[in-house]
RNA sequence: GGGAGAUUAGCUCAGCUGGUUCAGAGCAUCUGCCUUACAAGCAGAGGGUCACAGGUUCGAACCCUGUAUCUCCCA
């Protein structure tokens, strides 16, 4: 059979990902193994994969198919989320597209589309994911606005409510002018911006003075109900029980006294707009102010304001200083740097506004979710996100849980005529509930609220209802098999973005319905970046379609370089590089398998002559069995840190320098007569057995190659796949005085290619090599013959003259070679490696003199340095024992 | 403004309780090789004042104090 000698990976993707669906190698039921589980971060459900899902989900992937190798019951959860003002967003400008404006539709309408819209584009995300190879138990695929989750949702809310933690207030949020919603503080994005800081002049009733206020946002002057000055600030002490003139609508407000204001900051005095800023609200509550609402929900100047009316707010910012700059009531502008708030999903500028909305205490309910992590129960990976997230937890802000919008779960809360609300399910429901309270009420008046309940109100029970979305009615001990199996789940894998948005919400949904952690383990991913360290975005075009990568450099290349420069919590900077690292590593185990798989196994039936096996190979397997037992354990051990790319840079080194560079290179038959020589079946059956040793290790890592392979290197049954293959054991006697000699050894090696290259030499050449000491020989001889190309390897006791000659640790080596010596050359060589052991004796020898440092030191620390004096001493001594030959 | 973290080779990062596993890895670079598994490769080599300044210690990349720069979170 002919094999290709690159290895094509979009056939191999192609084969197995249907072959192991058709196998249903994926799917999980609940059994007597022990579950080991994952629920997939939702994606938006009308989003496209980008380069922070691949990220998340093939970490996910390599932990789901090692625990599945590991012979847990792996179970990973797909789904999307339905994430409302996102995809309402979509749909919005999609209808504008063709010319429908949302306002002129019904609810019942937009709806429609909305669904159109995610029947059309709902779920190509899971379709990408396929193409990485994420093994998910896709028959277990949800979405949060299914029925039953919606429901849920629905139970929740109520649930709260009667336990009391849910109001309804008047209160100062994030408004988005553009998604005409209210915002959580955790999606207002606060980002640095150059702003005018412009200094007004406000009369002062009766007089002809004026103060000056510095102020960022002049279009709210129409608003302004007050001056505010700190009550310690002496500049301002005359100004008590005055009133001033707020400019454009010359309405007399007093001047008030508060603390709050910073006396360095501007002039000192501050207007104050209760309407359009939180502080200025608190203020207002406090000193009883009006609040006047001059802007509409649009971002455009209101009615109330009595000027600019129907003007954008950053037009009336503008033509506001124009104007106050002609009537002489600007002293200055100064340029300053100031925070200024974004909304994620539009980017429209944010405005603080007064509105009617529902809201979640949170101080009761997130106890538990900060308890169970600052003790451990679940842990934060890495744990330097457990400050952060302790931060946030105790200085928690309720939960402002009501959108304006339509796409998503509605709240169940129903209004009569009469100002009553009740909160219940269904419509029916409320008129009874009403009833008792307005007798008179009838179908006609009972209206449901019109908002929907924020993405993460659903998104927060995801670990529960994936499993059964019924058991918040039912209660926990009526919870069905599924969830009783797999709750609580063992690994998260998100970006630490979403730490509160979502991670620690979770945690204070499985308490509060399940009363226990979610999940036991939360891994935090970084962003990913481009190299010069921008957040990938659309917008500025530097994110690569991970679609194209996996074409370009196979599935499993694309893997392996995300995960190789991925450090645990750390943004990683990406590079295409990266990729092709992965794509070449897959190639070299391509050609390790070619290389294997072309071996002529020797027969004895059909030549007479028994091919044994010789004194290298059996060497090098006996080092390769330890080394691989001796790499296992530490990928084992890089894993059960979550020290991902640790674990795969060590698989990686394991294969390509171990067993490529080293192991394969030592038992492959020599050439004799420009024929392979055929291989002794001993050796051949365990170079397979460890090829197949190797490919389980890789496997979750690259899961296409590695399954190709294990398929092409014996006829096996169906099932037979190495996805379900067992995850190889470690050896319990580890022989490390064989791993150490072997380094030697290696060393050796390596001097001798060294010299080569020095001298010239063609590595066709076979050199002979002497080693002087008492021994007449050792284990790895033979390999070393065969991987130094030597034509002997011999020992003496005697100092060998007239050849090259060198040392590994104390112990000295001579290669005799056909051509002369450059004398000068060897002498300069050996006068910088005297001085360079003197200068190293110096140094322990001073170290070992130092009265302080025998005394304090540790035992073990003292016998070190007295070794390296010996050695050093040692190595002296024969150094210019050569110097003396040459000269 | 408050908080958290970082700064080690050209790049991305390891470096645990201070001491031979201590200055390391991968990539990149340079030199030589198309050596019948692999040029997506092989062999070899070079490259760091561990951000800066002090301090503690017999001994500091590691502990302490400042300084600078960067990143993130919160207001």
């Amino acid at each position: 059979m002919e094999i290709a000698k690159t290895y094509n990976s979009a056939l191999a993707e192609r084969t197995w990902y249907q072959y192991w669906l058709d196998n249903k190698f994926f799917k999980s039921t609940p059994d007597h193994r022990t579950p080991y589980t994952i629920v997939i971060p939702p994606p938006n459900v009308t989003g496209v994969l980008h380069m922070g899902h691949m990220l998340n989900n093939t970490i996910q992937d390599v932990l789901i198919r090692r625990a599945r190798m590991l012979g847990f019951n792996a179970c990973w959860v797909p789904g999307t989320d339905h994430a409302s003002i996102a995809t309402e967003a979509k749909v919005v400008a999609h209808l504008k597209e063709n010319g429908i404006q949302k306002s002129d539709l019904s609810r019942e309408d937009f709806l429609k589309h909305a669904w159109d819209w995610k029947e059309k584009y709902g779920g190509i995300i899971l379709e990408q994911l396929k193409k990485l190879g994420a093994s998910c138990d896709w028959d277990r695929t949800r979405f949060t606005m299914e029925k039953d989750l919606s429901e849920a949702v629905i139970d929740v809310f109520i649930d709260l409510y009667n336990k009391g933690h849910i109001y309804r207030g008047v209160r100062m949020v994030n408004w988005d002018p553009e998604g005409l919603t209210a915002v959580s503080d955790e999606e207002v994005i606060h980002k640095e911006a150059q702003s005018k800081l412009v200094y007004v002049k406000y009369q002062i009733e009766g007089t002809n003075d004026f103060i000056t206020i510095a102020t960022t946002r002049p279009e709210t002057i129409m608003g302004d109900t007050a001056v505010c000055v700190n009550p310690a600030d002496e500049r301002y002490t005359h100004l008590k029980g005055k009133n001033v003139i707020v400019p454009v609508v010359n309405r007399v407000v007093p001047v008030i006294f508060d603390d709050y204001v910073d006396k360095d900051f501007g002039t000192g005095t501050l207007k104050v707009t209760p309407a359009h800023d939180i502080n200025d609200f608190n203020l207002g509550q406090r000193h009883k102010l009006q609040t006047i609402d001059v802007l509409t929900q649009d971002g455009k100047i209101s009615e109330a304001a009595g000027a600019y009316v129907g003007m954008d707010r950053f037009a009336c910012r503008k033509q506001i200083i124009k104007d106050l700059e002609e009537k002489g009531l600007v002293s200055k502008i100064e340029e300053i740097k100031n925070k200024v708030g974004y909304s994620e999903r539009t980017n429209a500028v944010i405005e603080p506004r007064l509105s009617m909305q529902w809201f979640l205490k949170m101080e009761t309910v997130s106890k538990p979710a900060l308890e169970n992590v600052l003790n451990g129960e679940i842990k934060l990976i890495p744990d330097k996100f457990i400050n952060t997230y302790k931060h946030w937890m105790e200085n928690v802000h309720d939960w402002c849980i009501s959108r304006q919008l339509w796409w998503g779960q509605r709240i169940p809360a129903w209004y009569d005529n009469q100002g009553n609300t009740v909160i219940c399910k269904t419509k029916e429901e409320a008129i009874t509930l009403l009833k008792s309270k307005n007798p008179e009420v009838n179908i006609n008046v009972v209206k449901q609220d019109e908002d929907v309940l924020d993405t993460w109100f659903s998104s927060w029970l995801w670990p529960i209802t994936v499993f059964d979305p019924d058991v918040i009615r039912k209660g926990k001990e009526n919870a069905n098999d599924d969830l009783k199996y797999y709750y609580p789940t063992n690994d998260l894998v998100t970006a630490p973005e979403i730490l509160f948005f979502w991670v620690a919400r979770m945690a204070i949904a499985g308490y509060e319905w399940m009363g226990e952690k979610p999940f036991t383990n939360v891994y935090l991913t970084g962003i990913v970046r481009d190299k010069l360290g921008r957040k990938m975005s659309k917008s500025l075009g530097n994110s690569p379609d991970p679609l194209d990568l996996i074409e370009k450099y196979g599935a499993d290349g694309v893997r392996v370089g995300m995960l190789l420069c991925s450090p645990a919590g750390n943004d990683l900077m990406f590079d295409e590089s990266y990729c092709e690292q992965g794509r070449n590593f897959a190639n070299k185990v391509w050609n390790a398998f070619r290389l294997i798989k072309g071996f002529e196994v020797a027969s004895v039936a059909q030549n007479g002559v028994e091919v044994l096996q010789t004194e290298a190979q059996k060497a090098a397997i006996s080092w390769f069995d330890n080394k691989l037992s001796e790499q296992l354990e530490i990928i084992n051990d890089h894993y059960s840190k979550y020290r991902m790319s640790d674990a795969l840079m060590a698989t990686y080194k394991l294969v390509w320098d171990d067993f490529c560079a080293w192991y394969l290179e030592a038992i492959k038959p020599e050439f004799i007569d420009g024929k392979a020589q055929p291989i002794d079946s001993a050796t051949f059956n365990i170079t397979i057995s460890y090829l197949e040793s190797l490919l389980k290790i890789m496997h979750p890592w690259m899961p296409f190659i590695t399954e190709e392979i294990w398929h092409l290197l014996k006829e096996r049954d169906a099932k037979d796949c190495i996805i379900v293959a067992e995850w190889p054991k470690t050896k319990t006697n580890l022989d490390k005085k064989k791993l150490a000699e072997f380094e030697v050894s290696k060393e050796l090696v390596a001097m001798v290619r060294n010299v080569r290259a020095q001298k010239q030499l063609s590595p066709k050449e076979k050199l002979e090599v002497i080693e002087r000491s008492n021994a007449t020989r050792s284990y790895f001889d033979n390999t070393i013959i065969k991987l130094a190309n030597l034509s002997a390897f011999s020992y003496t006791k005697e100092k060998v003259e007239g050849a090259f000659s060198f040392q590994i640790k104390t112990t000295e080596f001579y290669i005799p070679l056909a051509i002369n010596l450059n004398k000068e050359e060897e002498i300069e060589r050996l006068t910088k490696e005297l001085e360079y052991n003197k200068g190293f004796l110096k140094s322990v020898q001073i170290k070992l003199s130092n009265e302080k440092f025998v005394a304090n030191a540790k035992p073990e620390v003292i016998a070190v340095e007295r070794k390296k004096e010996s050695d050093a001493l040692s190595k002296i001594k024969s150094i210019e024992e050569q110097l003396s030959v040459l000269n």
